[in-house]
DNA sequence: TTGCGTGCAAAGGTTTTGCATGGCA
DNA sequence: TGCCATGCAAAACCTTTGCACGCAA
């Protein structure tokens, strides 16, 4: 059973923060630092593999390196389906019936059963799409 | 314009050989040392990112790594998602008009432009659910 | 001949691990 | 009093980069 530490605490405070937009533990090391609340490297990386396993966060393997993304669904029995902006990073937490019709497709003509915990969707948010077309071909 | 260099086929012909199953760059080389066809690890890397740029293999960010598969796709044009076994490893590519559904859903209703090329879907293959289901819950 | 490709080793990152110490229960 | 958690530093990995040399065009 997990100990009630100030650094779990803290940690998934920290997390809490970026709101959408995911952390590697680095960088909440750094916060965590520059609010006075020193805390070791290690221990971030152990909090945050705890988090992603009780589903408070979700474990997404970015370019270079792993990110941290809060979540707050409270059950989180339903699952939910990321959507990473390859562009400014952001995460958007999908629920909609819509994919439910996805999964059991997949998994009757396709025999695949998708696990949504370990599952992101990458693309292009609006805004962005948007502003890349509005400065033009790159 | 890309040389048709020994090491650039080699590394093709390596990946190619694993069929569904994708491979880590450290991997094919040791493949291919193993072949007599001693390799440079940095070479590797490089065919392999060229490679993900052609559309001639798909570069999946695995749990501490990335992984490269090969794809045999003619045109690419189309673009292929990607169905990943979290339990056997194997990569399936799919191409389902179901799918161009989703897309566009994604995009009107949600505001999100899929990019195929980054995306995988992670879950279990039929094979491997119906081991689980028999070797019982762990 | 030209200049991209290769190999090696070093550099740069990220993540994990060992161990003594500290703090929750 | 037990044990899990923490911090630090070292270790283990993965990937990229600099540079001299080799080889395809």
């Amino acid at each position: 059973m997990p100990y009630a530490t100030k650094q779990r605490q803290a940690v998934l405070e920290a997390l809490a923060r970026r709101g959408d937009r995911p952390a590697s533990a680095r960088s909440l090391t750094e916060d965590l630092r520059a609010k006075g609340f020193p805390v070791g490297l290690a221990t971030v990386y152990r909090q945050l593999d705890r988090l992603a396993e009780t589903g408070q966060a979700h474990k997404v393997a970015a370019g270079g390196g792993t990110l941290y993304q809060y979540c707050a669904h409270p059950a989180a029995e339903e699952g939910c389906l990321l959507l990473r902006c390859h562009r400014c990073g952001r995460v958007e937490h999908l629920e909609c019936v819509r994919l439910h019709g996805l999964y059991s497709h997949l998994a009757e003509e396709h025999d695949f059963q998708v696990d949504l915990s370990q599952t992101v969707l990458t693309g292009l948010c609006g805004p962005c799409a948007r502003e890349e077309a509005g400065y033009g071909e790159r």
